[in-house]
RNA sequence: GGGCUCGUAGCUCAGCGGUUAGAGCGUUGCACUCACAUUGCAAAGGUCACUGGUUCAAAUCCAGUCGAGCCCACCA
């Protein structure tokens, strides 16, 4: 008879546990028994190889994973689809930082040498990420184990181009962009974050241009701005049409000041008369709005600004080769000395920054790739209208719309080595693709590519096997911080090329904060690794800890208190196991121990209980686990087992067992003493195997550890697939 | 500027119209004999942010105030 040791040991279980199911096969669909039919795909939301996981890793994979195991439990065909995502801008600023402690820059290494590097930086990271999954307990199945930049990928990439491309969806055009001056690449719009930082507001003079002889020399149109050195690119000064006080200007022409340039005062509906003196300079090389009122009213783009943030030759000469801070500071001076600065105010604004490396983000005319999204636009709302797609929580939905309905189209390339190259140089001729190691010119948004990942990872374009039963995935489980970026470009992309949803629902996991409310960052050191939880409590102990606090709310503030908790935890579930092997039970049926029941008769009141309240457990772990409330399902678990089975059932059955007749009256209805021990021991096992199939999606290590050991005839090969209880 | 979420025990969070408001962790006291001291038993600890309203009844619904966070937005 098996005898436990006292304290549970997850150093001594894991590893091996993990093997036993590797080797069963079981993570596979194709190598599960024949009662799983019915598929459920999660593809996994692929971790960028910038770096190891974080603790938001580690709750989106307990999540995903309390998922697939719970399904596969119940007989389904399951795929967890594992992979990482090459991360375009992001892997390349990594790897451009390592080089940086080396005195080199990827210019001095060139192209292709950079990103030999790259891949040297992916195989270590993108291994290091698969080996964390490993250790969390996640039963992905390896063997499908894809990356958004290996080979079949590429061709997915490109044959979504093309099909964009041959519609005229696809197209090149120069327009003003954002563009980040450190990372020297064009960025969408979803890749800038606002930050509020104090500035000033200056108002400026622009000498009006006399209309005749009859000089009015000190007359001047005030215009307000926050960005004085955009000034130098001036070819208008615009008042709204309904302005009363500009509408005698409205026709004439200033001179610019500093430039000496005859630019003309328009009138245009954009121009909001509440702000500054109602009277705004027209700069449409380096300003959306700017750039929108130039082609209305057919007005000349002079760039000042150029892809460094350096003042270009178009400007006038004191400034040219001037950062743009330098020039803003000379342009406020000479303005200054010419007694052309009316005010100054302080101002509080919004400045873009890069999301990857927060450098100021300036506005540029630039040739670029476009995206049309008018149409899928449309056809990513619908299926969430329609309520194919559910988000959970549904309140996310408005976020969702709303970014659709005012959508530009998407500027999809950029300016840097990593990444998917575009496959046609130009309008006229589509090239072949060229491996990603000699690839010239512009690389594709990172973003298009992994918009592709729940139905390139199983097999697109190619017509596999994998993609009929495995398409559509089931649910999504990812951060609300990509919603747009992400699951919306994967909405219309499983439209367009499928014709089918990526996914039914879609779960937006809470984000995991430090104790004091902050971001875990590895920058900040405030970041935590999951596997230094997993050394100190086991991965059962973090992942329960885990799965104990998602509650729904938006953010958790990441305490360890609840995975001690989760540690005592599988402590107590295992001694409850030790204190049943130890009672020696009788090797039992798997059968008649998965098929007790209350009809069974000569139970006591306390029999009774114990299996009632296994019933409703059962049912509301089925529930919760259905609505993505994996919170709840934890604590009733917990209750269930530590104080229904461990306080009051065990406890009661030591008087029941014979070990203990010494101390217990004899019931005249039973036969003899040996039956009743029988029946507890059979109920004491059927609960506890039931409580460990519950458990399993949770806690899998432990479960799995305990099973092993059970005494039960026809024993499954691994827990992991027995019949989950109904 | 628009939208969303959240302010409940020392800490992290449940509860979201109806008996004395709960859990985990922490704290205090007692108890190591036969599953577990990563345990058991007991206890302390809360004007449920604030103000007003709806109701027989409000932590729970409504309005407003204050505080925290997130998303979206071309106001120079």
């Amino acid at each position: 008879m098996v005898e436990l040791p006292k304290v549970y040991n997850p150093k001594e279980v894991e590893e091996k546990i993990y093997n036993l199911w590797l080797k069963s096969g079981y993570f596979n669909p194709d190598k599960l028994p024949r009662r799983h039919r019915k598929p459920y795909t999660i593809v996994i939301p692929p971790p960028n190889i910038t770096g190891e996981l974080h603790m938001g890793h580690a709750l989106n994979a307990t999540v995903q994973d309390i998922l697939i195991r719970w399904r596969r439990l119940q007989g389904y065909k399951t795929l967890w689809l594992p992979g990482t995502d090459h991360a375009g801008i992001a892997t390349q600023n990594v790897v451009e930082k390592e080089l940086k402690k080396e005195g080199v820059s990827r210019f001095d290494l060139g192209r292709e040498k950079f990103i030999e590097r790259v891949w040297q930086w992916k195989e270590k990271y993108g291994n290091l990420i698969l080996e964390q999954f490993k250790k969390m307990g996640c039963s992905c199945d390896w063997s499908r184990t894809r990356f958004t930049l290996d080979k079949e990928y590429v061709r997915a990439v490109k044959t979504a181009f093309l099909d964009y491309y041959k519609k005229g969806w696809i197209y090149r055009g120069k327009k003003v962009i954002n563009w980040c001056p450190r990372c020297q690449t064009s960025l969408s719009d979803l890749e800038i974050e606002y930050k509020e930082e104090k500035g000033k507001l200056w108002y400026i003079k622009y000498p009006l241009k006399p209309k005749t002889y009859n000089l009015k020399p000190k007359t001047y149109i005030v215009v307000a701005t926050t960005r004085p050195e955009t000034m130098l690119g001036d070819t208008a000064v615009a008042a709204n049409p309904k302005d009363k006080r500009y509408k005698n200007l409205v026709g004439q022409i200033t001179v610019l000041p500093l430039v000496n340039r005859e630019i003309p005062i328009i009138a245009d509906r954009l121009v909001d008369p509440k702000f500054g003196t109602g009277a705004v300079k027209v700069t449409p090389a380096h300003d959306l709005q700017d750039y929108e009122i130039s082609l209305r009213h057919k007005l000349p783009i002079i760039q000042v600004i150029d892809e460094k943030a350096e003042m270009t030759k178009e400007a006038p000469l004191p400034y040219q080769g001037l950062k743009v801070l330098e020039a803003r500071q000379k342009v406020v001076e000479d303005l200054k000395n010419k007694n052309l600065l009316l005010r100054v105010e302080d101002y509080l604004h919004q400045i873009p920054k890069c999301y990857r490396c927060a450098t100021t983000i300036e506005l540029i005319p630039s040739e670029q790739w476009f995206l049309k999204m008018a149409k899928l636009a449309k056809m990513a709302e619908k299926p969430v209208k329609k309520g194919e797609i559910k988000f959970h929580p549904k309140s996310f939905e408005k976020s969702y719309f709303d970014w659709l309905k005012n959508i530009k189209d998407w500027c999809i390339s950029r300016q840097i080595w990593w990444g998917h190259k575009i496959p046609i140089k130009n309008e006229a001729d589509v090239l072949d693709y060229n491996p990603p190691t000699t690839r010239q010119g512009d690389v594709l948004d990172t973003w298009f590519s992994s918009a592709l990942w729940p139905f390139a990872t199983l097999g697109w374009p190619k017509k596999t096997k994998d993609l009929k039963r495995f398409y559509p995935t089931a649910v999504l489980s990812t951060d609300r911080g990509i919603i747009n970026l992400w699951v919306a470009r994967m909405v219309f992309s499983g439209m367009e090329f499928m014709k089918k949803i990526p996914f039914k629902d879609v779960f937006l996991h809470a984000t995991v904060l430090t104790r004091e409310g902050k971001r875990m960052s590895k920058s900040l050191g405030t970041g935590i690794n999951p596997i230094n939880l997993i050394e100190k409590y086991g991965a059962d102990a973090t992942r329960f800890g885990i799965a104990w606090q998602i509650m729904g709310g938006q953010d958790i503030r990441f305490v360890e208190d609840n995975i001690v908790m989760g540690r005592k935890f599988c402590n107590k579930i295992w001694n409850a196991a030790r204190f049943l092997l130890m009672q020696k039970p009788p090797l039992i049926n798997a059968d008649s121990v998965r098929r007790f029941s209350l009809i069974k008769k000569n139970l006591t009141p306390a029999d009774k209980k114990i299996l009632r309240a296994l019933e409703k457990t059962i049912k509301s772990v089925n529930g919760d686990l259905e609505n993505f409330r994996f919170g709840r399902a934890a604590h009733t678990l917990y209750d269930f087992f530590w104080h229904d089975f461990c306080d009051v059932y065990i406890e009661k059955s030591k008087t029941e067992l014979s070990f203990m007749k010494a101390k217990v009256k004899m019931r005249t209805k039973f036969s003899s003493p040996k039956q009743k021990d029988l029946k507890t021991k059979k109920i004491l096992l059927y609960v506890l195997l039931n409580s460990l199939k519950l458990l399993h999606p949770f806690i899998p290590f432990i479960t799995e550890e305990i099973y092993q050991k059970l005494p039960i005839k026809n024993k499954q090969r691994c827990l992991m697939i027995t019949e989950w209880p109904k």
